[in-house]
DNA sequence: GCTTGACCTGGAGCGCACTCCAGCCTGTTC
DNA sequence: GAACAGGCTGGAGTGCGCTCCAGGTCAAGC
């Protein structure tokens, strides 16, 4: 008989990330808590992996773990739709800006390349 | 009578950069060596500051400072221009593919924002 | 000549995001 | 039923990029 969801080796083949990594988003509050088996090991669903997912993009872009836990309450919660937002416009405006300095130097290194004839 | 170049606290201002900083990036070999005058105080010629404009603009962009020191002996010596412009090509690579991953956190924020009505 | 302020060196400490490990449990396979 | 694979927890360790500090030098102002 075939059991709900995926082990966590599965789970961690399949995001791009280590057994320890999940644990830890886990315990910091990014993901989950995920649902068990009778022996205690974690079952992520379809769902938990598409949330891992959004966390991991975010991450990638350089959220840092207070900013995604944060995400994570924040659209979990029926919290405020005002400071959701407003905390989401923020780290958007951060990621332009992050976005903007790496353009910079792109730039940069383009001017290097050429000028030692690339 | 007015000493050549500034002094390190008036450098780290122009930077936007801390003293620390810029006597730890002197011993990891990304600036420098800066010259001294009698008192073996650092003395940042025009050289030095437009050199360090160009790192921080790196390093706010993510390079690291093994990359950086790298960086600053290929483009200080008469490296191998093969070796050189493969480098800063390789780097180029990963800022572009750091930029993609900014471009999808800002996709799925976006999307976040839509959802719930931003 | 004494204080003040800016700077020096070498080395310790810190925050972040993992990463690793000991010691333990459980389900399966032979 | 012994061995093994895979998972569990709590906690210690790691690498990076600073950041801070003790203890000292030096020049200028009072």
């Amino acid at each position: 008989m075939t059991m709900h969801g995926m082990a966590i080796g599965d789970a961690a083949r399949a995001a791009g990330l280590t057994e320890d990594t999940l644990r830890y988003y886990e315990r910091e509050g990014l993901v989950g808590p995920v649902g068990r088996d009778s022996a205690g090991h974690r079952r992520y669903a379809d769902d938990d992996l598409a949330w891992i997912g959004i966390v991991t993009c975010l991450r990638d872009a350089g959220l840092g773990i207070a900013d995604l836990r944060r995400f994570t309450e924040l659209l979990r919660s029926a919290a405020e739709p005002t400071e959701r937002t407003a905390f989401l416009l923020r780290r958007r405006d951060e990621l332009v800006a992050r976005r903007d300095a790496l353009d910079n130097a792109i730039t940069v290194l383009d001017e290097k390349i050429d000028h030692y004839g690339g």
